[in-house]
RNA sequence: GUCCCCGUAGCUCAGAUGGAUAGAGCGACUGCCUCCUAAGCAGUAGGCCCCAGGUUCGAGUCCUGGCGGGGACACCA
């Protein structure tokens, strides 16, 4: 729980506002009545707001306007409230005297790095699975998309108090691996002169012929006349060492870690396999038919019963998926994010079905199903990868346009949404780009603090600044800014609980726009009155200067959240 | 054929629990630098919120049915 000195300012009247409306409205003959206040888009509508007249016309047959004339009769004296509005159909605009505002500035400064968190996980642990790619190629945009989505989500819920535990599962068993390692077996047999061709279903970039080279190096020629089961594995081995080696490097570059890397092979060999179908035959829900094996999902709302084991006596996917997840399970991890292409939506019921069928509960796991990406220059689409064959690779994106600016335009997007990743913008250094429109927000405001020490001025930071004066700052830019910035934990909050990174692209977006406008408003030499390093007047500097120290500190966190940095000041580059 | 997602400005997209004249960026046009970074700001133009019903005092938002786009539906991997 917030302390109560920390605790929001608006939220504490929002409370006090509430009670005296709900008296209000006992008071016109309808007790009981649901209240709530919404925070205005349009500042002209006052720092908070209620619909209640109009929920009520009904209820008391009476127009809406006359009872929002009566409610405000009744409310007089609230502490903070400067002036109560009707307008327009019927609601009741709320403003607060300024006074009150700048508590929220207070807070802000009393929490700097914290600002923004809260406590809604409780300390409890949760687990967030995404990316999960084969080891049979290079990570490409869509593992990219994920990555970012996947690694966000994890540090929004950290922000939101939970444990949050990073995991990537990975294939390295079944038919995919097999046709990687024949893959290398072909270009290592042809690196020696011999003619063999990539078979059917196999891999053909590049990277297969670099590994194969590499492997030559390493093994030399001694596979070379050694066709069975030793070769391949060898192959297999080095293959899949290799590319994940890879694959995490490439993950380093875009700033995503792991705690965990999860073989699924190890479900075999230690058994969970075998157990996951032992189980669920003792449920008896199992059955056999046309010598496969198996489970009646539609039990459990899926479309139809699935294969476990094959007539071969090979598992499915499904099989192993479900021991996975019973293995998150028995880990500790009862709440579960996994963060997945939509191509793999079809699973999600089968999954499911299979662990409810084990007795977990019926929304177990939860999933983030992403959309795919595309990336266009020009206005065209375009693929660029030599080495990838079809794909286009994360690294070269990354080594492109940077890990800041990948990530970002990853993010901004609902995930569920078709991504069109635009080259051009994301390669544009101005305030086009909302990266950098962003970053130079942050940087400007940091710029401000460093002048205003020079000229000898305080900064308004460290534990030995003075206490601003936050009632001073009645400008419209000013006010409608502060309010921006006392919003951010509840968009926290509501991007944490959604699942939605893009939310805080959102915020940090706009509020890096009214950033430039409360700036560009002091401008020194149109209304020098309105500057933020204004001279002779110490408490009105004092308090625009804790207001750039406060916005800094939000558009700061919001980056942090996105894992992008925000940079004290901005060089251009080339 | 069944299931999931999407359909909002010329383009790319936001629009939480239904609320006030539907927002942002790009693109187009008009202004604003002797002075804190103009890498900026202010403003103009641009909308049958896919269509049709329904619920509601009120629907871009909820329900039903269409239309259009993407994806998933195999003992495939």
């Amino acid at each position: 729980m917030v302390s109560q000195a920390t605790r929001a300012p608006e939220r504490m009247f929002a409370r006090r506002i509430s009670n005296a409306l709900r008296e209000a409205a006992a008071g016109l003959g309808a007790p009981d009545a649901g209240v709530r206040l919404d925070r205005p888009k349009d500042p002209a509508h006052g720092d908070l707001a209620s619909n209640l007249a109009l929920t009520l016309a009904s209820r008391l047959r009476r127009r809406p306007r006359d009872i929002a004339l009566d409610l405000r009769e009744r409310l007089d004296g609230i502490e903070g409230v400067e002036r109560i509005e009707v307008a327009g159909p019927g609601f009741l605009n709320f403003f607060l005297d300024s006074a009150t505002v700048g508590g929220t500035l207070r807070r802000i400064l009393a929490t700097r790095g914290g600002y923004g968190g809260s406590r809604d996980g409780g300390g409890r642990r949760i687990m967030v699975e995404f990316v999960s790619a084969n080891p049979t190629g290079p990570l490409h945009l869509g593992h990219g998309r994920q990555a970012a989505l996947g690694d966000v989500i994890a540090r929004l819920l950290e922000w939101s108090g939970w444990r949050v535990h990073r995991e990537f599962y990975f294939n390295d068993a079944g038919r995919q691996i097999l046709r990687l390692a024949e893959s290398v077996r072909a270009r290592y047999q042809q690196l020696l002169g011999h003619d063999e061709p990539i078979p059917d279903g196999g891999y053909h970039g590049e990277y297969v012929r670099e590994i194969a080279g590499a492997f030559l190096e390493c093994e030399g020629r001694r596979y070379e006349q050694e066709r069975g089961e030793a070769a391949l594995e060898a192959m297999r081995g080095f293959a899949v060492n290799e590319l994940r080696k890879e694959q995490e490097r490439d993950l380093a570059e875009f700033r995503v870690e792991f705690d965990e890397y999860y073989p699924e092979s190890s479900l075999h060999s230690d058994g969970r396999v075998a157990e996951t179908v032992r189980a669920l035959d003792e449920t008896g829900l199992t059955y056999h038919r046309d010598g496969a094996h198996w489970l009646q999902t539609t039990r459990f709302g899926d479309q139809k019963d699935r294969v476990m084991v094959r007539s071969d006596g090979s598992a499915t996917y499904f099989l192993p998926d479900v021991a996975y997840h019973m293995s998150k399970w028995e880990r500790g991890f009862h709440e579960v994010v996994n963060v997945q292409g939509s191509d793999h939506h079809g699973t999600v019921d089968r999954v499911r079905a299979g662990l409810q069928a084990l007795g977990r509960p019926a929304g177990y796991p939860e999933y983030v199903l992403h959309q795919m990406v595309t990336v266009e220059r020009g206005g065209e689409e375009v693929r660029f990868s030599k080495r990838a064959g079809s794909y286009t690779t994360l690294a070269e994106l990354v080594a492109e346009v940077g890990a800041d600016v990948a990530r970002y335009f990853f993010l901004m997007r609902r995930p569920e949404a078709h991504l069109v990743f635009d080259l051009d913008l994301a390669l544009d250094q101005s305030d086009k780009n909302p990266v950098y429109k962003i970053k130079y927000a942050h940087a400007r405001l940091c710029r401000l603090s460093r002048l205003a020490r020079r000229r000898g001025w305080d900064g308004m930071e460290g534990p030995d600044a003075p206490e601003a004066d936050a009632s001073l700052l009645a400008a419209p830019a000013e006010r409608e800014l502060i309010n921006r910035l006392g919003e951010f934990p509840g968009f926290l909050r509501r991007a944490a609980r959604g699942r939605a990174p893009h939310v805080v692209c959102d915020y940090l977006e706009r509020t890096a726009g009214l950033v430039n406008s409360w700036y560009q408003a002091g401008h020194p030499t149109r209304s020098p009155e309105l500057a933020a390093l204004v001279e002779g007047d110490e408490p009105l500097r004092n308090a625009r200067l804790t207001l750039a120290v406060a916005a800094r500190t939000v558009l700061a966190n919001g980056l942090a959240v996105l894992g992008i940095e925000a940079p004290q000041r901005m060089v251009r580059s080339e």
